[in-house]
DNA sequence: GACTAAAACGAACGTTCGTACTATTTTCTC
DNA sequence: GAGAAAATAGTACGAACGTTCGTTTTAGTC
C-alpha cells in the first residue's frame, strides 16, 4: 500500500500514548457518570472507542487504576467548570455567588451525561474502602475546602457576617447542589435548579452584612 | 436419621418460603446497601446466606425482579424508622420535627449499614431508565409528597406562615438530610448530623408563625 | 529509510455473572 | 402418615468480567 501520509492528523505535540489515553478517559467519564465507577468496564468501553480491550487495559494496567484515572480526568472537568468563569469574578460575594451559579448550571447542561460525577461516585464509594474510595473523598475534601475557603473570602472582604461558620455554609450549598442533582435527574423535576437556586439566594441573602 | 423435632423452629405462621425470601430481602438491603443495587449479586447472596444460587434465584426469577424486590423491602424499613416514631407527635410542627430529626437519627444509627439506601439508589440510578429507576423513583417521589404533606399540615395547623412553599421546603429540607448522609458517610465527619440539625432548625424556625 | 521503542492487537486464561433445567428434599394438608 | 405441592439443591450453559501473553503494527529518532 503507497505511503500517503496526506496531512499530519493534527499538529499534535503530545505523543500518542498519551493522545489515546486522554481520549480513553474523556470517554471513561462519560460512562461512569451514567453507569457507575463499578459499572464503567473494559470491554464495552473499548468497543465503543472501537479498539481492543487489551489494548486498552495496557494504558492502565488494572481497573482500579482506570477508574482512579477516571476520577482524576472528572476531576479537571469539574474544576474547569465551577471555578474558571467563577475566577474571572471579583473575590467575595460576587465570586461566591458565581460558582454557586456555575455549579447549577453544569447540572442543567449535564456537562456529565448522567448527572455530577462527584455526587454519583460519592454515593457509589461511601462505604466501600479502599484507594477508590480514597481519591473520591479527597477530591471531595478538596472541593468543600474550596468552597469553604470562597466563603471565609466574603467575609474577609466584609460581605458576609462575621459570624457565618463557613464550613456550615458550605455544608448546607453543598447540599443544595446535590438537591438539585437528585431532583433534576431522578425525579426529571426542572423547577429543580430554580428551588436550588432560591434557597441559595435567600441563605446567602441572609447572613449577608 | 431419629427423627428429633424438638422444638418448632418458632410459632411462625407465615409458610416457609415466605420467611425464606424475608430473610434473603433483609441481607439483599443491606448488602445493596453497602455495594450498590448492582453490585448485589446472586451467588454472593447465596453463599453469605449458606444456600444454592438457584434455591435463591427460584424465588425471584431475575436479578431485576430481586433488586425491584429489594427496594420495597428497603422502602418497609425506611418507612418504619422515618415515621412510626414521628406519627405519635401531633400533627404540625412537632411532627415535622420529629420526622427531620428520625431521618438525621436514621443516618447516625446506621438503619443501613452503607448509609441511606435510597440516597445511594437515587444516584445509582438516576440516568439509568428501567423497571429498577421507576420504583426508585416511584418511592422518592411518594416520599418526598410524604414530606411535603407533613410540611403542609403545620401550615394548616397554623405553625407555619401561610407563604411557605411546601414542595420548596420539602426540596431543602431532603437536600440537607442527603448532604448529611454524604458528610458523615463519604467524608467520615462526626459533626455533618448536628450540621444538618442546625441548618433544618434555623430554616424552620424562619418560617415559624 | 533503517532501527528501536511504544502502542495496539488477538487469542486465551480462570472466574463470575445471570439464567435454565432437572432432581431431590422439605413442608403443608387431609 | 400418605400424597400433593412447594422449596431447595445440583449441574450446566453462554456471556462477560479482569487479566496475561506473545505477536504485529505503528510512531518517533537518527
Amino acid at each position: 500500500m503507497a505511503e500517503m501520509t496526506v496531512a499530519a492528523p493534527s499538529p499534535t505535540l503530545a505523543p500518542k500514548g498519551e493522545r489515546t489515553r486522554q481520549s480513553i478517559l474523556d470517554r471513561a467519564v462519560d460512562i461512569a457518570s451514567l453507569q457507575g465507577l463499578q459499572g464503567l468496564t473494559i470491554g464495552s468501553l473499548a468497543e465503543e472507542l472501537g479498539m481492543s480491550k487489551s489494548g486498552l487495559f495496557a494504558h492502565f494496567g488494572s481497573k482500579e487504576e482506570l477508574q482512579i484515572a477516571t476520577i482524576e480526568a472528572a476531576s479537571q472537568r469539574y474544576i474547569t467548570e465551577i471555578f474558571t468563569e467563577a475566577l474571572h469574578e471579583p473575590r467575595g460575594y460576587p465570586r461566591l455567588v458565581a460558582i454557586c451559579n456555575a455549579w447549577l448550571s453544569y447540572i442543567r447542561r449535564s456537562v456529565f451525561p448522567g448527572g455530577c460525577f462527584f455526587a454519583a461516585a460519592s454515593f457509589e464509594f461511601d462505604s466501600r474502602p479502599g484507594p477508590v474510595r480514597d481519591r473520591v473523598r479527597h477530591m471531595m475534601d478538596d472541593w468543600m475546602h474550596a468552597l469553604e475557603r470562597s466563603i471565609r473570602m466574603a467575609k474577609d472582604e466584609g460581605h458576609l457576617k462575621d459570624d457565618v461558620d463557613s464550613a456550615q455554609l458550605a455544608f448546607e450549598l453543598n447540599s443544595l447542589f446535590f438537591g438539585a442533582n437528585f431532583s433534576f435527574y431522578l425525579r426529571d423535576d426542572q423547577q429543580a435548579i430554580e428551588r436550588a437556586e432560591r434557597a441559595v439566594k435567600t441563605r446567602l441573602e441572609a447572613l449577608r452584612k
